[in-house]
RNA sequence: GGUCCGGUAGCUCAGUUGGAUAGAGCAUCAGCCUUCUAAGCUGAGGGUCAUUGGUUCGAAUCCAAUCCGGAUCACCA
């Protein structure tokens, strides 16, 4: 890659001319604005200590002798007050170019044997699935493909919270009003179904407890007397007995959830190599509370609850055992982590779950490093920001909640109503207007989802439909389907030669941009940031439709410009293809 | 209160291992379809990078203080 050609020509250049050692980190590369001539800049402040001598001077003799080493592809140079610019000879970008105009795994990593566990979605089975949802797996989803893109080997991991009080206050519903109804019976898609009833549980419970509070009771005391509440807490109870009728209903809700997960995940494309069941794993960790206290790392308190003193650390006391001598939340995690660990070994554990919980992931990852468990050093908690609303958070309660099966349906219509008004496809049958509709909806809802920094929070206005102009999934899409327009006129001819006949600006600026690919990828593996791909995209497919309507493909002036220009419309289309593959997006042939 | 995160154009966001005149998209305005798809292209206007001070050749970027917003600090998960 020519960024990393440059910093070594550099570096040697130095010793060289100085025989002093730098290194890659001592000065640093930039691409040329383009309001000066050349591609790519070596920024000389950062030298000039170091070798007493002025930018200008440093710039004149390093650019000389950048010029004149062996196999050297730069081919210019000026310098413009203590910025090096360097031009890069057309060879260079034309040679990029056959090699790898139609390479599928164009910017990928070769596998380097290292397995990373990427955990994300983990829904609770009591409601559908909503828009915070969508932003979760989409990027969990992406940074799995991303990485694996970058040569790691990859699991797709999700835990399904399908036990609690949150699912017994459904079942609790359910028995109290649904007469015996199941989403089969209704026609309603099961994860709403069992939904609805959680609804309905929480307006009963408000209920019961307004009527207590009007009979002269306390609020709080209320909350904690209103008869559904206890019916869930014993429920709970009863669960936790192995209660065989409570059982059975646990496993017959919980299925009608899951029938509905399936189709909204199989809708957006999130898969999983392994699912665990916090069912399964609430028991977990109980053993490492043992080994903990023998190795002294957690304390028994009196009352027999068992803790960790993190204060040291600059956080606080946390609880590892209840004194009843139940598990907490943060005892089974070092339970699933190590349960993990033991199952696949990877060497990094990626966990894909919300900001609220940077405090969890921080003492969870630290207690397993007291506890010396080969798990510790792994755990990477890959946090990102809630998704809010122009009004604020996104409240069930108050009814804000946007969920994930009507924003992707109202999304399709959208498509639909804006594709039909265009009326590019009017030869497509039903079910090639079915996928087209999808591809688009879907694509756009992704990339507007995953083009945001995942560390920070995002707005989400409901009133204005996600766009499909400008910087969204569409239009790179759109550039895409263009670009196999003319490939279906014409090929690049087999067997061709690209002559270095001298560039365009806009070929150039093309190419160098199809050449920053593989460092683009790199760099999204390494900061776990889809919104890396998503920028690059969308740079590409704008350069490209810049150099589209200045310069004919298939009327180029000459066989040898058509040749060159076919050649970079498949590259582009291919690269297009790639990336948009990598946020979980599809391209379309034709839109 | 402690800890952590954020504040960049009217709106949504890039840019933060310190580098050239702070960039996109949307919205607004003015142009471009007899030529490969106008979901496109070209251009214009729009900024006290929250505030103040410091570090230095150079600060949106680093440091300190202040203001504003958010998360978290449960024998919930």
């Amino acid at each position: 890659m020519i960024t990393a050609i440059l910093k070594d020509a550099v570096v040697a250049s130095l010793r060289e001319l100085y025989g002093q050692n730098f290194s890659e980190k001592d000065f640093q590369i930039n691409q040329t604005k383009p309001e000066f001539e050349g591609d790519y800049t070596v920024v000389l402040f950062s030298l000039v200590k170091a070798l007493k001598k002025s930018p200008d001077a440093i710039g004149s003799e390093l650019g000389n002798h950048l010029l004149q080493s062996k196999n050297s592809v730069f081919v210019r140079f000026n310098i413009i007050k203590g910025f090096l610019n360097l031009s890069v000879a057309d060879s260079y970008w034309i040679g990029n170019l056959e090699k790898n105009y139609n390479e599928i795994c164009y910017g990928t990593k070769a596998m380097r044997g290292e397995k990373v566990m990427v955990e994300y979605s983990s829904p609770n089975t009591n409601k559908p699935l909503h828009l915070g949802h969508l932003r979760n797996n989409f990027l969990g989803w992406s940074i799995a493909a991303i990485l694996k893109a970058a040569g790691y080997d990859i699991v797709k991991t999700c835990i399904v919270n399908d036990r609690g009080i949150h699912i017994c206050k459904s079942m609790i519903a359910w028995k109290l009003f649904a007469n015996g109804s199941t989403p089969q019976s209704t026609s309603i898609k099961g994860d709403h179904f069992v939904g609805d009833y959680y609804v309905k549980f929480n307006n009963e419970y408000k209920r019961q407890v307004a009527e207590l509070v009007a009979k002269g009771i306390k609020e709080d005391e209320a909350e904690k007397e209103a008869p559904i509440m206890k019916a869930a807490q014993q429920m709970l109870v009863d669960w936790e007995a192995g209660k065989p009728d409570v059982i059975e209903l646990w496993k017959s809700m919980n299925s009608w959830v899951y029938a509905g997960f399936d189709e909204t995940y199989k809708r957006i494309g999130s898969d999983f190599d392994k699912v665990y069941y916090e069912s399964d794993t609430y028991l977990l960790g109980k053993k490492l509370v043992e080994d903990g206290l023998k190795k002294k790392v957690f304390i028994e308190k009196d009352d027999g609850s068992v803790w960790i003193d993190l204060t040291a650390d600059g956080l606080d006391e946390k609880i590892v055992r209840r004194k009843d001598g139940t598990a907490v939340y943060i005892t089974q995690d070092i339970g699933l982590a190590v349960e993990k660990y033991e199952q696949y070994k990877c060497s990094q554990s990626i966990y894909v779950v919300g900001d609220e919980q940077n405090y969890h992931f921080k003492v969870l990852k630290l207690i397993c490093q007291k506890l010396g468990l080969p798990s510790a050093d792994g755990i990477y908690h890959l946090s990102y920001g809630m998704v809010e609303l122009p009004t604020g958070k996104m409240k069930s309660r108050e009814g804000t909640v946007v969920d994930a099966d009507d924003l992707v349906d109202e999304m399709v219509s959208i498509a639909a109503n804006h594709t039909q008004e265009l009326g590019k496809v009017k030869d497509f049958t039903d079910e090639e207007l079915k996928e087209l509709y999808e591809t688009i909806s879907l694509g756009a809802l992704k990339f507007f989802l995953l083009r945001v920094d995942p560390k920070k929070k995002m707005i989400f206005n409901p009133e204005e439909s996600i766009d499909f102009h400008g910087f969204t999934g569409p239009f790179v899409q759109y550039t895409h389907a263009r670009i196999r327009s003319i490939l279906r006129k014409e090929f690049p001819a087999a067997g061709y030669k690209t002559q270095d006949t001298g560039l365009l600006p806009l070929e150039k600026e093309l190419l160098i941009t199809l050449e920053q690919y593989g460092t683009i990828i790199e760099q999204a593996a390494f900061e776990h940031n889809p919104s890396v791909i998503a920028t690059y995209a969308f740079n590409l497919a704008k350069t490209f439709n810049s150099f589209y309507t200045e310069h004919s493909v298939t009327n180029a002036e000459s066989d040898e410009k058509k040749q060159l220009r076919l050649k970079l419309c498949l590259f582009t289309a291919n690269s297009i293809q790639s990336a948009m593959a990598l946020l979980g997006v599809k391209v379309p042939e034709r839109m």
